[in-house]
DNA sequence: CATGAATGAGTGTTCATTCAT
DNA sequence: AATGAATGAACACTCATTCAT
């Protein structure tokens, strides 16, 4: 039975995440609201009612795709501010670059504007992200500079604050990306932005022998 | 008589700011999608037939919230940097500290996410906003960094870029007000905040190993 | 009083007729239903409200363009049939033809198409019509039928059959214009039309000795 | 089973059938813009949405009537004309009582006075009737008169304008029916109509004096 | 498991009608 | 008499959700 009908039972498995997977995608691009659950479905290959199968709601679909977009994001991060032995400078400015890569080369780029799109309306879900994702991330930010600023190599900034403040311009250009950039209003080179954001960034934090 | 019941031409005067007033709430609130009109119509205490004396379609109110709302500000901030006298520095600090009074105090301060979240659902919307409130935001942040640039008190970073760099952590201290914030997900005190992006951007650009 | 503000006073009077002309414009080219009584006030050069000091309602409007336009057409045709000296035949192609300038050089040419696109909406005017207009029209067409078989000029058709069959063909000329003729449908030369019917209906009206 | 509560195959099968019937017989009892969506699907037993599920728009509706109720009758009065033995004189008196038996028998009958009165306001399904119906109707027509002048039969009237001369009593005679003729305004006994009308246009089209 | 036909509540928009000025 | 601002009922159309097959 394994054997006769893989096919059927590797569907069967997968279905959800074929799902959530068309639904990210819809979201991203309309929003929750004036996404169809019928395109949904097309997009995933089954038909409408099938999708009630597997999730309650439209809400509890959208609770889903946040849910599992978010999950496999942030350990990779946290391995890498384990191990890493350079100075604290370019530890950030890896740990940028990476996530980056991760994920702002997929359709998980669209969830920082989803959630922010949508977090009103879903404030058990925006809770759910904050503990999730956001303070993990910012216990990444945090320790990198903690470790900067105790080794003297960064500036006694306000920590908690800085976090934050360092973190937004990546955010703002993936939410741009997603949202007016995709109505040909302007953008910027990723790469250049970042490259301008760190320079700018890390010559704010550094503690230089300026004034004697 | 006169103050008792204001008359039909004070009032029809005094209606389309009801109007949009009421609509910048509603749209903050709850999202453009989101927001029926006939809750705009009561809550500026009209019936719903007369938004429509007034505004041709919801997408019409939508593009005079934005206009009134934001264009006065944007000609406050070219009178200040017209006639500043200070360093440029100064200057950066004055220009985001006044547009966070004048934005950040009132409903305003929700039109950022409102954008975001709208944007690739209204092209025209993003285009009219692009056009009318980003283009000239970022010329007033242009001709400071340039007059930075130009007086040797800047460093001569990418000027295209640094203009988006610089405030994007502005636009993320209103965006996660009106998103995650209004769930109860933290925030910062926007003091606190507003200064330690201050204080590590102008470290970030200012020259310093010009004064030995 | 009254030399000094004539126009006043003369408005006062003309203004139903202004109204209902524009009116009548409006229905025969729209339609009741699709025709706004804001268009009719507009086209008649005053307020939406002032129509209610003149008529009840939009029915009764519509009644008053039906009665008001329909009165001052019939009595020359009575006239005419009454003094008329030549053959029945002429009569006939003089009458039809004389109702074809006065009605069809007109926006009255409408009223038919008007009348019948509305008359099941509004019975009581379409009994009113068939009592003043059509009744009296059909008389004018039988007293010619019976003159021309009294005279043996015509065959002996049923008369009050024919009345109708002679005079559907030069009803659906205006009705096509005022429809299908008016979206670019095709449509005729009314001369020729006109032509080609009298001579179909005067051939075949007509007694000869065709077989001995 | 099979009996009580038909299949949803078959319902499905012949939803359209029944929903075009139901509007046919709401457009022809109010006209199109009067006709409420909802009540057609009621009279069909059906919910609002229902409709939508088979048509995308109320227009899209109003061509289904149309098309589903017209075009089979030209069909059948090609057949009749590409196939008739006897004169061109019976033809004529057949196609037109067939055609009265088919389209006068049932609600049909009223698509021509629902054409002319909307025709102005959506000329789109004017010019749909005009090509789909208009157009091959009177192919017929030129057929028979062609065939009849050609056999020497019928005299050598105007054919194009002939064409809707002859048909005009007969459209008459269904506008008459569904509009005033619906009020109480009196009518006609079809039989003897036709029979009036034939009467005439045949002794006016045929060519008499051939046989001395 | 999967389907897709059916539902019906919900909303943007229009317009005849009213009435304070 | 005349205005035109305000009203609110009405309707086409959408879409999340259900359920018989």
């Amino acid at each position: 039975m394994d054997t006769l009908a893989p096919s059927r039972q590797r569907r069967k498995q997968a279905r959800p995440a074929e799902l959530t997977a068309a639904a990210l995608e819809l979201f991203v691009e309309k929003g929750f609201a004036a996404t169809r659950l019928e395109d949904v479905a097309a997009r995933a290959g089954v038909s409408k009612g099938t999708l009630y199968l597997y999730f309650d709601s439209k809400e509890a679909l959208f609770k889903a795709v946040i849910q599992e977009g978010i999950v496999p994001v942030l350990e990779q991060g946290a391995d890498l501010v384990d191990s890493y032995q350079g100075s604290s400078a370019e530890l950030l400015r890896t740990l940028i670059r990476e996530w980056w890569l991760r994920v702002g080369a997929n359709h998980l780029g669209g969830v920082p504007k989803l959630m922010i799109s949508e977090a009103r309306n879903f404030p058990q879900l925006a809770a759910y992200y904050n503990d999730t994702v956001i303070t993990r991330g910012r216990e990444l930010l945090r320790r990198i500079l903690l470790r900067g600023i105790g080794g003297g190599e960064f500036r006694a900034v306000d920590v908690e604050t800085a976090i934050d403040v360092i973190f937004a311009p990546v955010l703002m250009l993936l939410i741009w990306r997603y949202s007016l950039g995709a109505c040909g209003c302007g953008g910027h080179d990723p790469e250049l932005y970042l490259h301008t954001h760190l320079d700018l960034a890390l010559h704010g934090l550094v503690a230089r022998e300026v004034r004697p």
